[in-house]
DNA sequence: CGACGCTTTGACTATACTCAACCCGTGTGG
DNA sequence: CCACACGGGTTGAGTATAGTCAAAGCGTCG
């Protein structure tokens, strides 16, 4: 049962499930009956919702904060995978394939998440069939993008990345509004496949060519869309 | 209803969908059923089983041959995700999200394809929910086997990325049985996110080390394991 | 036999990585 | 409240890795 609600996005529960694809079509009381299965719980800054070699039995809903999932490359290196937000769940590879976790889920800032335990999942689904349904049309995204994201590492330059990335965040309706990059850079430069250095250094030449203006660590205008589609 | 059965390989469709994760847990008779289900079709090499922007509604069991599923990059390059075997299936992506597809099916040999429509899988998912969870599954491991190649695309140098394919092909229990490559090399070098002529070159490094031994164009044998798999 | 596509080899080049130094903002503790 | 430490970010110089382009070898299929 919910106890600790020191989320500020989230006031209850409800309001975390009801966004997640996997049960956004069912309707008010059967939300309510999900809601009572749901555990919450808070975790702090650097601490990891599972680590490689962990065996969890949950699914667990983001309520507020972020996630991120990275794995270690056979040269140590980190890949981030993703960054989880409000509403993005994850735990699945452990609770369908009874395996252990190969990713790292660690905890970027204070972050309350909800979690499902698989045996009331199993429950839900067998009362709900819909919710299998839903698993499988997420999970068939989640491969297609995962699938996209290799081929943007494996078959492109870098500045081909990252203007493929920053186009990904603008939003054409509001040109005049600066993108937000919710990772640091840092983890940016491993999730596409390159260093902070370079990272840096491509922003610089995307601002000197007009392309962009840099407004602050965070926040970047895009001047010249075009031009960041058109890369090569 | 099957009919033309030119494929060396099975003899029937049994044969054929009892290997398959997602319907190998079901006994005789509920095999049968599906069998029932079950359209088989023909494909020359350089077909297309589907293009991006397709739309298609069914699920494709390999029989026999070998289809190559890739994706073109922003900058038109090609990237290869993964080649069918006989046994894989794919198509889940149209079927489970009702969106056209984004990467190619190309038949690389020719090849005889089972084909179960929409509605029927949904049929059969009635009828037996274990097969929505074994789908599940299935999504799972792939979803963790893109995330790894993803990982090893975007953190590793190629020697170490080469070695690592290498090494995955090996089998220990065999050593002295030289490794079979499936792909063409063009298509190993599209795959690990790299050119024909830098495969060409490593390996002909790797054989100056003494590492392996290439037989012919697509055998290798591996001679000192040790060496590839702590390669950095 | 000829054509085509895959493969290899060579020479050159560009891209992006490494390493090191320094800057900056934030949070902690004296 | 200031000083300092820490981590992230930036900049610069040098280098290595792997990509490009071109030519030629090889194998297979019609």
């Amino acid at each position: 049962m919910p106890n600790d609600v020191t989320c500020h996005h989230f006031h209850d529960d409800k309001n975390c499930l009801c966004q997640v694809p996997i049960f956004n079509h069912l309707d008010t009381s059967e939300l309510q009956k999900i809601i009572n299965l749901v555990d919450s719980k808070s975790y702090k800054k650097n601490d990891f919702l599972y680590q490689p070699g962990d065996y969890t039995t949950a699914l667990y809903v983001i309520r507020c904060g972020q996630v991120k999932i990275y794995r270690l490359s056979e040269s140590s290196k980190e890949q981030v995978i993703r960054i989880l937000k409000p509403g993005d769940f994850i735990g699945e590879s452990s609770i369908f394939t009874n395996s252990v976790h190969e990713s790292y889920a660690e905890i970027l800032e204070d972050t309350d998440i909800c979690i499902i335990e698989k045996d009331k999942l199993d429950d839900l689904m067998k009362k709900y069939p819909s919710i299998a349904l839903k698993f499988l049309e997420e999970f068939s995204k989640r491969i297609e993008k995962t699938e996209r994201q290799t081929t943007l590492i494996g078959s492109n330059s870098i500045d081909l990345r990252l203007a493929a990335y920053l186009i990904n965040l603008y939003d054409r309706k509001h040109p005049k509004t600066p993108i937000k990059l919710t990772m640091t850079k840092k983890d940016l430069a491993s999730y596409l496949g390159t260093t902070p250095e370079t990272i840096s250094r491509k922003l610089g030449k995307f601002e000197d060519s007009g392309y962009i203006r840099q407004i602050s660590n965070k926040e970047i205008l895009i001047l010249d869309s075009e031009a960041l589609e058109l890369m090569e």
